[in-house]
RNA sequence: UGGGGCGUGGCCAAGUGGCAAGGCGACGGACUUUGAAUCCGUUUAUCGCACGUUCGAAUCGUGCCGCCCCAGCCA
């Protein structure tokens, strides 16, 4: 059983079932609220929340914390729910709504009233702040606080009736305007809200407040374990504070620390922003942090949950470098994804000795590692392209690829040797000749001879055209909220950061035939170049692959370096 | 100046009184029909600071410093 206590939060869940607190089952949730999508922070929060109730065998709930009317949609409640589907959690076959529970958390209201711990308040909003005090002063007392029982439970129903207009009166608990806890200085549970619930239509017209439907939504489904960020903290009395007044079941709430991540922005304000300003091309833009974005970008389920596990559980404030998420995702692509040969920057390569019209069907295999993958047959001919980065007529030193005088191998094919090139008026090289070397096909060669350079290649009549779109970071800067030498004001700080080269589209790719029939999702490694996933708006007849993540590039880093 | 939380190598993070895990990154090397992967190795710790308690402290105590969160009829 200690097996399991491997954070500080796991540790309290063996307590309690050691302890037999409650009755040894665990139990716990996911409650988003349906105004926005998931995101990697989600992510986390997601494999915490469920992979405490997976870990020791107990339940786990996706519940909609729609208390809110006014900022709710349901195209948010099905873009969650398939999020988190396809992040692999198992939450049964039934999606909650905190909403469904009104009618019990109204009677529950009704109750605190009469045992004279709520209060109807007709201060306005503006009052009410200045009633709560400050950090440093106590509030004072609401001169409405002391309303007969009678009195706020005529009000109350009245409330809901309808009779009142938005804004005009609230239901608060009476509980302490001088405690050092702003969110113990009589905190508003009910608000009127002339407005339709997308689920509930114009049932109702005072709606709960996180704080008060919280707790009740965790008591009624019975969690153990009502697990959230930090941020409710400080909330935790007043949760402990309702379940202990009404005298119902009462979960254990425990707070663990956000996820921050380098070159990443991860609140929702700023996410938005980046949506609805046209930075990105929407929440599933592959550049987001989103679960849908990186869904797009080719991001596997199992290389998000492996990076969550990575990260760990605490309670301080820490920033991940996102180099760990991407490591975590080319390990997993590294392992599955079987590999393929695509030239992004192609540069016409003509085999001089290479019979004219011949076509020679040769293996490769798809995935160097995992032989039961199987290989796959790829056309060879006298006219290829390579990738125009791997030729160089004045190569430096340990420049192992096609060179004057060089020998390299095409992968899987043969062994050629450079003979001539031909450049165009501005200089540019535009076809390269070479010779090949008939005993090396498959690309060893008879006399054992060394050949270090191996470089992909397409065979140019066979291959395909394609469109290949390369990200990068979003942001320039490891910290998106840096202020910029402009000194630009800090609400829009973030924004002057983006990378402006965060998207690079690139046309005119060549792709080996077998990607005639990829479908949007498929992922592959472009051998030596990285790992791509074909897009959602990717056809038969006109290619689209995501750059989901480069490969670790020594050779790159050796050049960098001078 | 109120309350809450947090400070362990570049980034995460174990550790809860007995010689400071691990991962990522970085840097070397081996191997290589992907300059990938794999393998091996290296690097950097006054455990925020100070003073105490103790045979012994990252772990206990006191004081200080620093960072984050809270004043929605948002969640």
């Amino acid at each position: 059983m200690d097996a399991l206590a491997t954070d500080f939060i796991r540790v309290a869940v063996v307590e309690d079932t050691k302890s037999g607190r409650f009755n040894r089952r665990v139990h716990t949730r996911f409650p988003p609220e349906p105004n926005g999508y998931l995101h990697i922070g989600h992510a986390k929060a997601l494999a915490i929340d469920a992979g405490v109730a997976r870990d020791f065998g107990g339940k786990f709930n996706l519940r909609f914390d729609d208390t809110n009317p006014v900022k709710e949609e349901e195209e948010y409640v099905d873009g969650i729910v398939a999020d988190v589907r396809w992040l692999g959690w198992d939450f049964g076959d039934t999606v909650l709504f905190g909403s469904d529970y009104f009618e019990q958390m109204f009677a529950w209201a009704v109750q605190l009233i009469e045992k004279g711990r709520a209060y109807v308040d007709d201060l306005s909003p503006e009052q009410i702040r200045e009633y709560r005090g400050t950090l440093t002063d106590p509030g004072k007392n609401s001169p409405y606080r002391d309303r007969s029982v009678e009195e706020n439970l005529d009000l109350f129903h009245r409330m809901r009736a309808g009779e009142f207009p938005e804004g005009s009166r609230v239901l608060r608990a009476k509980i302490d305007m001088t405690s050092p806890n702003l969110n113990l200085r009589d905190p508003v549970m009910y608000r009127i809200l002339h407005q339709s619930h997308h689920r509930q239509g114009d049932a109702w017209c005072i709606y709960p407040m996180y704080d008060w439907a919280h707790g009740l939504e965790d008591s009624i489904e019975g969690i153990t374990h009502s697990l959230c960020d930090l941020g409710y903290r400080d909330h935790r009395p007043l949760y402990d504070w309702f379940l202990d007044e009404l005298g119902i079941y009462h979960p254990q709430q425990l707070e663990f620390a956000r996820l921050f991540m380098t070159y990443t922005v991860l609140s929702k304000r700023k996410l938005l922003q980046l949506v609805q300003g046209g930075y990105v091309n929407g929440w599933d833009d592959p550049r987001m942090p989103t679960i849908a974005g990186m869904r797009r970008r080719g991001y596997t389920a199992a290389a998000i949950n492996d990076f969550c596990d990575r990260i760990g559980v605490s309670t301080s404030a820490s920033v991940v470098d996102v180099a760990l998420l991407e490591h975590c995702v080319r390990e997993d692509l590294n392992e599955h994804a079987p590999r393929v040969m695509a030239v992004l920057d192609p540069v016409k390569v003509v085999v001089d000795n290479y019979p004219e019209g011949q076509v020679e069907w040769l293996e490769a295999e798809n995935h160097p590692q995992h032989p039961e993958m199987g290989n796959r047959l790829i056309p060879f001919s006298r006219e290829l392209y390579i990738e125009r980065e791997d030729f160089m007529e004045d190569p430096p030193a340990k420049y192992y690829r096609l060179a004057p005088g060089r020998e390299v191998r095409l992968k899987n094919a043969y062994l050629v040797t450079y003979s001539s090139v031909v450049k165009d008026e501005a200089g540019r090289v535009v076809e390269i000749h070479c010779t090949y070397d008939p005993a090396s096909r498959g690309g060893e060669a008879p006399d054992g001879r060394k050949v270090r350079g191996t470089i992909h290649w397409v065979s140019a009549v066979h291959a395909l055209d394609a469109e290949v779109r390369l990200y990068d970071r979003l942001f320039r800067d490891e910290d998106p909220e840096k202020a910029t030498e402009e000194g630009s004001a800090e609400e829009r700080s973030f924004l002057d950061n983006l990378n402006p080269d965060s998207l690079q589209v690139v046309v005119g790719c060549k792709v080996e035939s077998t990607l005639a029939t990829t479908q949007p999702g498929d992922r592959f490694q472009f051998m030596r170049e990285g790992y791509f996933c074909t897009d959602l708006d990717s056809r038969s007849d006109s290619l689209i692959f995501n750059r989901t993540i480069a490969l670790r590039d020594t050779w790159a880093k050796i050049q960098g370096a001078g």
